[in-house]
DNA sequence: GTGAAAGCGCTAACAC
DNA sequence: GTGTTAGCGCTTTCAC
């Protein structure tokens, strides 16, 4: 089945060019007289020749090529990004792979690897260390090393001195969550998140102890729960332990959209109403919130900004200022399951 | 910033040994003195040496990648299949690569190109012409060309005769559908799907008209609504033009579960209640089935399967039998959004 | 067990 | 404009 592969010397034989010749149509670095440059693409047809990006790779650097790195694919918020960044990078004449990772640092590890090994012109990373709260000295060293080799940037907060990072202001994302619920008059507000190691979760987190102590309102560990995971059942989960606590609070807030859903599904069961017994919204304003039932009060950001951003970086547009975060900005949308408390104080 | 790429010579003038021991070391195809290979291993670490894919790639044929095109990766559909090759690939030792086409021939042709130039062991091709209902003699052609040059998967039923497929029986997964709805009571039963031009849905569409002509049912021309596209929007437009029959179906199915949501949405705004006055339900039976309220019912396949043998294929485990198409088992999963009929015949 | 040397397929000076 | 030639960084015979 697998034929000989054809080569320029085959093409510059046949058509009675050299080599160069046929290089020169492939890349148009150069001149080449019409007639000769007719009989190089009839051959080119002819035999439907590629030409090997191995070979032309040993010679250029560049390969027009960004890899990402997600722990997640399955995730909104993660192909949401991805898509948006194919589609900036496209109009650019980029294109960007992806490598799903599913947030194991071993994959992860070999994976940037791989990546490397393939020269590609930048990595974009989502998620795993990078994504943690406390980055370790050996975590920064890799980090550099990569960044050594080619242009890197991380989808959050970068600690890093030569990798840029595109992030989201998660201490105002929180603002806006709270401004929200507590225009409504909830004063009773818990929240629900995967794990306190995450770095935007330990923002959101700190935020929230500050604007609740600010404005002297409760606040009950109770009222915190970790699901220890991003995904549905996570939520399912803490909504049955929200739904048995003896004091609830007036409002939820969950770490991104999928939670809420699962937490959603949770009081439907409890026969916990949304957003009559409690309020519930959640981050990232994915399509998800749009269908689900009472439609999901939400935190969104500007998804169009955040791949174009990443892009940008990844692509070399900012080569002065690597090192530096960029902040996404964020913006409330209101829908169905937020609402005035029952019992308002 | 860039550094000069250290290489095997750098390495092995260090080390003071050849560089073909470099690359025993590398490769592990020989056995090396113990003290040479300690030494040269020393040093990859001191200088973070990563070889070169492509120096490499160039005399090597393997590149232990796999490339997958989808149209739309926040499809549910195709990331939770990306996510479950990129796991069976992972166990045997490949990475899949992911492209995003949106769905346009251009683009489409240009990531395959870019895929065959980087000389990647298989791709698995999934949307475009490939899932059109007539093939071209130029698309058949263009699909046995890169046939020739790597293992060919597509993630739908294939007619070329060197590229396996991995597909969906939709005949299967039709009447699944329908004999869930007719053991209900239902037989006056719309479908909402994106264009038929899709060969997915021109099986599910004959064999509706064959089901419902032997059962005697009727089957009008406006319970049949093609919304133009896969997303949730179409869903809900097309539940406005159900909402708005003076004879509407008792049930209705939708060709994925992204419009059965929006469809779902759509009622509500209309006043229509799902199971109430009309069952609804979808095709693939994603997570998202679970977030909507009512939960949909929805006819899913076998993923897993489906992953591992497209993974299967591309890695050449069943060499032999090229060209062959595969199915994937389905099941119906019964949830909330369906059951009987107000007025049962 | 190890080194020398050829070669993978292309690009980019360098001559002409 | 076009051909010649020297690499790019690795793997792999082939000797020893």
């Amino acid at each position: 089945m697998k034929m000989k592969n054809i080569t320029i010397y085959d093409l510059a034989k046949e058509a009675g060019v050299s080599p160069a010749t046929v290089s020169r149509i492939l890349t148009g670095s150069t001149t080449v007289s019409e007639e000769k440059r007719q009989k190089v693409r009839e051959l080119i047809e002819k035999y439907d020749f590629v030409p090997n990006a191995m070979a032309r790779g040993l010679t250029v650097s560049a390969s027009r090529t960004i890899g990402m790195l997600v722990p997640d694919v399955m995730n909104p918020y993660y192909n949401t990004v991805f898509s948006i960044c194919c589609d900036e990078a496209y109009t650019r004449g980029y294109s960007v792979v992806l490598l799903n990772t599913f947030a194991d640092p071993a994959r992860e590890k070999e994976s940037l690897a791989k990546l490397l090994e393939q020269r590609v012109d930048a990595v974009i990373v989502f998620g795993g260390k990078v994504d943690l709260a406390s980055v370790g000295k050996e975590d920064l060293e890799n980090m550099e090393m990569i960044a050594q080799r080619c242009r890197t940037v991380v989808g959050s907060f970068s600690p890093y001195p030569h990798t840029a990072g595109v992030c989201l202001d998660h201490r105002a994302c929180m603002d806006m969550a709270l401004d929200h619920l507590i225009a409504l008059g909830h004063r009773e507000i818990g929240f629900v998140y995967a794990g306190p190691q995450y770095i935007g979760t330990k923002w959101k987190l700190e935020r929230m102890k500050e604007r609740l102590e600010a404005e002297g309102f409760p606040f009950r560990e109770e009222w915190l729960i970790e699901s220890g995971t991003y995904r549905l059942e996570g939520g399912v989960e803490a909504a049955g332990k929200i739904a048995g606590l003896r004091h609830r609070p007036t409002a939820v807030i969950a770490l991104n959209d999928v939670l809420a859903a699962g937490l959603l599904r949770g009081f439907r069961e409890k026969k916990v109403e949304v957003p009559g017994d409690l309020s519930l919204m959640g981050f990232d304003n994915s399509k998800l919130t749009f269908m689900t039932s009472p439609t999901l009060t939400s935190v969104g950001y500007d998804y169009q900004a955040f791949g174009k951003t990443l892009v940008e970086y990844a692509v070399g547009d900012h080569a002065e200022d690597v090192g530096v975060n960029v902040m996404i900005s964020c913006m409330l949308e209101k829908k169905e399951s937020t609402g005035t408390p029952r019992t308002p104080h």
